[in-house]
DNA sequence: TTGTAAGCGTTATCAA
DNA sequence: TTGATAACGCTTACAA
């Protein structure tokens, strides 16, 4: 096992001294012309790369920001992943990206090696995390960011969804076009699908309704979807509108639905929520609440790197407003209706 | 901006000396328990985790890895990720993860990062990389594993499939169920994609058949394959099947054929490749070239370490057979007769 | 333009 | 069981 090149040996062969070699990464002009060359000869010719290990360590700055998703599978987290990147890019910062499989121990230990590496920032999905998590964040005292659901309890920046409101008041509505035998299909992987359901069930027990939900402890997908469609058709009286925790699950709800030969929108209507792209894909195509994970993103590593330039820190709550992606899978009326509930909510 | 907490702040709430606190950590057992509690109880307070930063830069040995996937949203590299998570922490390793967007350019930075972090190891998924790139890993002299696709020139370990022949032998095997009109429909951001179509194509030629492929620039997702197969329909002869380059574009195809009411599989069979999860989903399930990428990324990781404990690493190759994911979207003559080249390959 | 010395926060080693 | 010292590879600050 040969040691690793450092600018010791850069410096040997170029005939200068290491400060030299790290002038001529940090600021070349500083370096003349000649010695320039020489160095770049010998950094070309051993394909050499300074470490970045001494400066996080000696700086009070790492340039590191970490990011832990639940999920990778699942395109709601792309968005936020692409976001963070950009706005790490744009800062000179690095990301560092974990999955936490929805699995608060696995975001503690994830959040303790962040903290080891001496990550400037962390943004989290979701309010739900450990009371060890919580204290080292704060202790850390380093900007934090929570995502998508908005707590009463903030670490620092809390931008999200108001889940729970958004499924009451969409609930409603269809209730007001004439629905009801309203299903929600969940999946219990997702925290934020146990909020969905409450919202739905809260509106259907206001309207006098009997609530009927089914979940899984799978992890949603488009088979998920089918199988709890087929599962409802199966039993009961068919219903005449499905709200679906996610996309996967209305994706795969009208897959079923097609099969059975089910008119959709017509005898029922299929409602998905996050706003994916396959929404389109499918015939007739998703309706779907598209929920605006970019912004949220955005906005909060916008805030997040301000915080960390200014040193400031503040608690911060924002709800963000989500629109209605339209499609074949609801009747005209229905997402007129919703279009307008979203836009006052 | 207050100073982060170190061991020597530990150190002097518990009235011992930084290198006691460090035995806390590292060798628990080394320190007298009475000691032990009254560290215990200064790192329960601060909230304190040690920096593994100087530990990185002063060992041989970072006790990191990295993995550049060229997607997050894609299925085929969920798998990849989950088996390198497995696999760096069992071997007490964490993992730096990175996606690069199918962007040879944007995995020469991340390639760059990570060896700037002097990561012990890294993986990639693919053959396609910048020559700065490979100069870069050569000199580095760490394990590099190549996933996916093999190559004849690798960086390390090549563990992959040859997509080339797979297609190639899928299409004369179809051929010979007596399908005569078979499209090949792709998505150029991969360039496994390419590979496919070889196969695909010269395996018309040789029937004496006119390949006809199609493919577009968009990213890979279930809407291209829906547009591309309404294309195939609105345009010259109907054909007898279609092989696409992924599930995506095959589930996409399905939804097209159902809602133009084409008889699958009897009129025509369409068929993917992956074997995602979602195959079961679509009705009729899709019928799809199980790739083993999982134990690909299983064994590859397993060497990884290996050479990594050893400090040898001879370069190697290694060819991975595929499976038939059986579903309805083929007739049984057929997935019997994709089942047996499979096996023979 | 280039060099020298000190220090970043941890651990290996040796000493007590 | 605990402590002192040096070292890891780089950068900052100062000197030449």
């Amino acid at each position: 096992m040969k040691k690793r090149i450092g600018l010791s040996e850069i410096a040997q062969m170029a005939g200068v001294t290491r400060m030299t070699v790290s002038r001529y990464f940090h600021t070349p002009k500083s370096v003349a012309p000649a010695t320039r060359e020489r160095i770049a000869a010998a950094v070309e010719k051993t394909g050499f790369i300074p470490s970045r290990l001494p400066s996080m360590m000696s700086k009070s700055r790492s340039g590191t920001v970490g990011l832990i998703v639940p999920s990778f599978s699942n395109g709601v987290f792309s968005d936020i992943i692409d976001a963070a990147d950009e706005a790490a890019r744009a800062h000179g910062a690095s990301l560092l990206l974990m999955h936490s499989g929805y699995d608060p121990q696995a975001e503690e230990a994830h959040v303790a090696a962040l903290l080891s590496y001496r990550a400037d920032a962390v943004i989290l999905c979701g309010a739900e995390h450990t009371e060890l998590t919580r204290r080292r964040l704060k202790s850390a005292a380093i900007p934090v960011a929570e995502l998508l659901s908005v707590t009463s309890m903030p670490l620092g920046i809390s931008y999200g969804i108001d889940y729970e409101a958004l499924f009451l008041r969409m609930t409603k509505t269809l209730i007001g076009c004439g629905r009801k035998r309203i299903v929600y299909l969940g999946a219990q992987l997702d925290p934020r699908t146990l909020l969905r359901q409450r919202g739905y069930e809260t509106a259907m027990k206001e309207a006098g309704l009997k609530p009927r939900s089914l979940d899984t402890r799978r992890r949603s997908n488009f088979t998920v979807g089918r199988d709890l469609m087929l599962e409802v058709a199966s039993k009961g009286p068919l219903p005449d509108c499905v709200l679906c925790t996610n996309d996967d699950v209305a994706l795969g709800a009208l897959i079923a639905c097609q099969s059975l030969e089910i008119s959709v929108p017509e005898t029922l209507s299929v409602i998905g929520c996050n706003g994916l792209n396959f929404c389109d894909a499918a015939m007739p195509s998703l309706v779907s609440i598209k929920t605006p994970r970019r912004e949220i993103a955005e906005a909060a590593c916008q805030r997040l790197f301000e915080n960390l330039a200014s040193g400031k820190s503040e608690p911060e709550i924002k709800k963000w407003r989500c629109t209605l992606r339209k499609g074949g899978s609801a009747t005209e009326k229905e997402q007129q209706a919703l279009s307008e509930a979203l836009s006052s909510l």
